[in-house]
RNA sequence: GCGAAUGUGGCGGAACUGGUAGACGCGCUGGAUUUAGGUUCCAGUGGGGUAACCCGUGGGGGUUCGAGUCCCUCCAUUCGCACCA
């Protein structure tokens, strides 16, 4: 056998070519169905193309591979895909600040990400590569729009945005800064504008009840889901009024029906036609309105603007008590949720009880407590605790507790015909115009005879031209009369296309099951689909908790229902990973602006015990203020570029580092010193392996017989493999794998014998090491593998086994605590009896010397573990 | 404001099922090699105490033979809130 001619040295460079070399000739990574083998479809969520690799996506990357390459190794089939979320708003910035199309700088993009993402090793199929941006791909998002205009799951109906009335264009929340546009300064409207909407609240209880079906997704994410869906039980009834001589009807929602005798007014929307109304003849309150109007959108914001009204004027008919109403106009209350309108109950709903005091209004109290006093001073939590209360002042409904309440005036209502029980779902129907050009084009067609129309299947793609510009004032889309100009699909007169494109999380809601089917030209999904699909193992940031996620398993739900998947749900395990920070450093001038230094450039000085006593510019040796920690961002300049990072030590390196450093679902705190740590750890492996090969091949032997200090290498050896198995496999926890294994090696240097019989079992704890290692570092495991003598390659490896043969143990350790504290440690044979190990725990001179004659109450014995001897 | 999470040495973190707190790495200290610095190697490193020991997991309280882990409460930080992706 001829040895492997090995580098004394580690050079990654040099190392990482090979492998990638040799990965791409084979073709390890490509992906065929094969249905006499268990699949594994690994997948991390696509990036934007937004110009270069950032840290976060480094680690969500190698998260995936690392599983990708786990499972494989395992013998499953595995698919690992990747592809870009091509369309979004960064494009027409970049085009706005460059005078660039959006296509050419997102295609630039694409390029160079590519290149990044190759240079890290992954195991992709780069073959099922697909960018969200091709008319290949948005075409499908077009046809399954339309089947659900055709089944009523896509509709049509006014919605709320941000409007800019300098540039007179719809901004973004993004774009909103403290009530202004980004641009402009101008200070931003509501503004109701005719959208298209898609009925997710119709798949709600499904949505809500199939997370059942995904014990595998971290409990904060489902948690995090059902109350976004937020089903509730509530009434739904209405305060009957006359308008201009007509019977109208104010109708409202509440989940507290059992407070309904304390009602002392109601509270609308500022476009509730109710409001509309009222400010025809009053300036003063049209004026309120057009306030309330001012200001974005965001919920956030309107949770936390000052609470203000103005009473309307106009009174409702309280449908129990018949007694007149208030009707006020509040800024709190939005048109988009619910009715538009909310009953008011100051003495148990806390924004009540505030604004009824601001103003002046009634505040009855129809709920009790035990013997707790009401009173008018200041909120008190059990005003609103209606697992406790019962209520009082309420008439024929005192006395009765909270489900019995609702129950009776539920009733009641019906019988007038005035309400009924209903569930409600905070989840909102889901709108998806953009008022944008970069987006798949909203396959309609507005014709004056015919209405809306629309696109017919065989006329799709409708194509997004790629040659505009925008320039921050509306949709380019609507000044190109190509586009724009067509003929009605029904009348054939001339008509206008529609100009919004789909929200982007359209787009983002099936790619997965697009990888799934390689080229399908002829349908949305091919038969791979149904091979591939579900996902196993979905992989993003935390950040997507809620949208994205919700919006992907309602859309992959709607598939199944228009026969084209099958399965509830499209990703069965899921993690999220942490976001990626780093230290910020600035200095406040006595004058202008905050000055932040990248990390890089400035040096910590410390103690002589470690301890920080400050840091300084490394430019000019004088002091930086800390500014704490934060995620990496440009306006913070506290960015590591994983570029120089790969340039400087390779990417097993920056993979190793990102794997170690924290747990993939924590946050990760860059260091430059940890990734110097992680460099130095495999420049130590390459050469404990170096010094190993070099004395030529390791002799077989028979493990059965071996000395004391080698027999315990060999345990180690085995136990590391168990431990980093289920660490990788069941945990997911890579960083506790990788310290085993650091272990397992320091383990390897001290092991001093030059013995044939040792250099066996030192072969098979470097063996053993590098497979470990193989799916965080893959480069070096490949050059390692060989390097041992192997002839096939690491990636085709499949994942050893421990031997129980190696893990048998004479004897164990047990810990001996007295009252709880740790007094000794007594050895026992494995196969000690209870009595046994209490009788060598309580031999034990420190025991003894703590028991110190006194009665021993109770002795706890905790097998294989420890004593507690309770005195 | 609402929803979700996190908090352990000088730092990142480990402790998986209520059972040895601080694995592994970084930093720091001392030493060796080299000596210009760095690299590499060895030893030490939670705090206090001569020691026996005592104290220690954001603060306060509780359950338990035993709490970083469970319960209550307070504080701080981070993420999401529907047109950023």
């Amino acid at each position: 056998m001829i040895p492997y001619k090995m580098d004394e040295q580690y050079l990654p460079e040099k190392t990482e070519k090979d492998a990638q070399d040799y990965w791409e000739r084979q073709h390890s990574f490509k992906a065929v169905p094969d249905p006499k083998r268990e699949k594994f479809y690994c997948l991390s969520m696509f990036p934007y193309p937004s110009g270069k690799l950032h840290m976060g996506h480094v680690r969500n990357y190698t998260i995936g591979d690392v599983i990708t390459r786990f499972q494989r190794m395992q013998g499953r089939n595995v698919l690992q895909p990747m592809g870009w979320d091509a369309f979004g708003l960064p494009a027409e910035n970049a085009a706005m600040a460059n005078g660039v199309p959006p296509a050419q700088w997102t295609w630039d993009n694409i390029a160079y990400m590519k290149k990044q993402l190759k240079s890290l090793g992954f195991a992709i199929d780069w073959e099922r590569e697909l960018a969200t941006c091709e008319p290949d791909y948005y075409r499908w998002n077009q046809w399954l729009f339309l089947r659900m205009l055709e089944k009523g799951i896509a509709y049509k109906k006014t919605g709320t945005v941000n409007w800019d009335p300098v540039d007179q264009t719809v901004l973004a929340n993004e774009q909103v800064i403290d009530g202004r546009g980004w641009r402009t300064g101008a200070v931003v409207e509501k503004r109701e504008i005719p959208m298209y909407y898609l009925a997710i609240t119709r798949y709600a209880e499904e949505l809500l009840a199939d997370l059942e079906k995904l014990p595998e997704w971290p409990e904060r994410v489902r948690t995090m889901q059902a109350n976004w869906i937020g089903k509730s039980t509530g009434v739904r009834f209405a305060f009957p009024y006359k308008l201009d001589g007509r019977e109208e009807r104010l109708w409202v929602f509440t989940t507290r029906a059992d407070t309904i005798m304390g009602v002392t007014f109601c509270a609308v929307a500022a476009e509730h036609p109710l409001a509309t109304h009222a400010a025809r003849n009053n300036p003063k309150l049209a004026a309120f309105i057009e306030e309330c109007k001012r200001g974005s959108v965001m919920e956030a914001d309107l949770a936390t603007i000052e609470k203000k009204g103005m009473p309307t004027g106009i009174s409702v008919t309280h449908p129990l008590t018949g007694e007149p109403v208030p009707v006020w106009v509040g800024n709190y209350v939005l048109m988009g949720y619910g009715e538009g309108a909310v009953m008011a109950v100051p003495a148990h709903d806390e924004r009540d009880f505030h604004f009824a005091k601001q103003y002046g209004l009634p505040i009855r109290q129809v709920i009790a407590v035990g013997s707790e006093k009401f009173s008018l001073d200041a909120w008190q939590e059990w005003y609103a605790d209606k697992e406790r209360g019962h209520c009082v002042n309420s008439g024929k409904y005192d006395g009765l507790g909270y489900s019995a309440a609702v129950d009776a005036i539920a009733a009641d209502l019906k019988a007038k015909s005035l309400g009924d029980k209903q569930v409600m779902w905070r989840l909102r129907d889901w709108g998806i115009s953009r008022q944008r050009y970069w987006g798949c084009p909203i396959p309609i067609i507005h014709c004056d005879h015919c209405g809306d129309v629309p696109v017919l299947d065989r006329d799709l793609p409708v194509v997004l031209p790629e040659d505009c510009v925008p320039d921050g004032t509306g949709n380019p889309l609507n000044k190109r009369a190509d586009f724009v100009n067509c003929a009605c699909p029904k009348c054939g007169k001339p008509a206008r296309r529609e100009t919004d494109t789909m929200d982007t999380f359209v787009d983002s809601s099936w790619y997965y099951a697009r990888y799934a089917s390689r080229r399908s030209d002829s349908a949305m999904v091919d038969d791979e689909t149904a091979y591939w699909m579900p996902v196993d193992q979905y992989i993003g940031g935390i950040e997507h908790a809620i949208l994205h996620l919700l919006y992907s398993r309602f859309w992959w739900k709607v598939m199944r229902d228009t026969g084209l998947v099958k399965g509830d749900e499209p990703f069965m395990r899921l993690l999220t990973q942490g976001m990626v920070l780093n230290e910020i450093f600035f200095r406040k001038p006595a004058s202008g602006r905050i000055q932040y230094f990248n990390p890089a450039e400035v040096e910590i000085k410390t103690d002589d015990k470690g301890g920080r006593l400050g840091a300084v510019l490394k430019s000019d040796g004088q002091p930086v203020e800390s500014g704490g920690i934060g995620t990496m961002s440009k306006s913070k300049n506290n960015g590591v570029d994983p570029q120089s990072l790969i340039e400087q030590y390779g990417a097993d390196t920056a993979r190793l580092f990102m794997m170690f450093a924290a747990p993939p679902e924590m946050t990760l705190e860059w260091s430059d010193e940890g990734v110097a740590g992680a460099s130095r750890f495999l420049r130590r492996l390459w050469k404990l392996v170096h010094d190993h090969v070099r004395q030529g091949p390791a002799p077989k032997i028979d493990f059965t017989a071996l000395p004391e200090a080698a027999k315990d290498l060999r345990r180690q050896t085995h136990q590391t493999l168990a431990k980093v198995t289920d660490d990788i496999g069941r945990r997911r926890t890579f960083n506790t794998a990788i310290a085993s294994v650091m272990e397992l090696l320091n383990a390897v240097s001290k092991f001093d014998d030059a013995s044939a019989l040792a250099r066996a079992v030192r072969q098979e704890a470097l063996e053993f090491a590098v497979l470990m290692l193989a799916p965080i570092v893959p480069h070096i495991c490949h050059a390692l593998w060989q390097a041992l003598g192997h002839p096939e390659a690491a990636i085709d490896v499949r994942w050893p086994k421990p031997d129980d043969g190696a893990l048998k143990q004479d004897s164990l350790e047990i810990v001996v605590q007295v009252n709880g504290k740790l007094r000794g440690r007594v050895s026992v044979p494995v196969q000690a009896g209870e009595d046994k190990v209490r009788e060598l725990a309580l031999a034990d001179d420190a025991v003894a010397r703590h028991v110190g004659g006194k009665p021993v109450k109770k002795v706890i014995v905790v097998p294989g573990k420890l004593v507690n001897i309770v005195l």
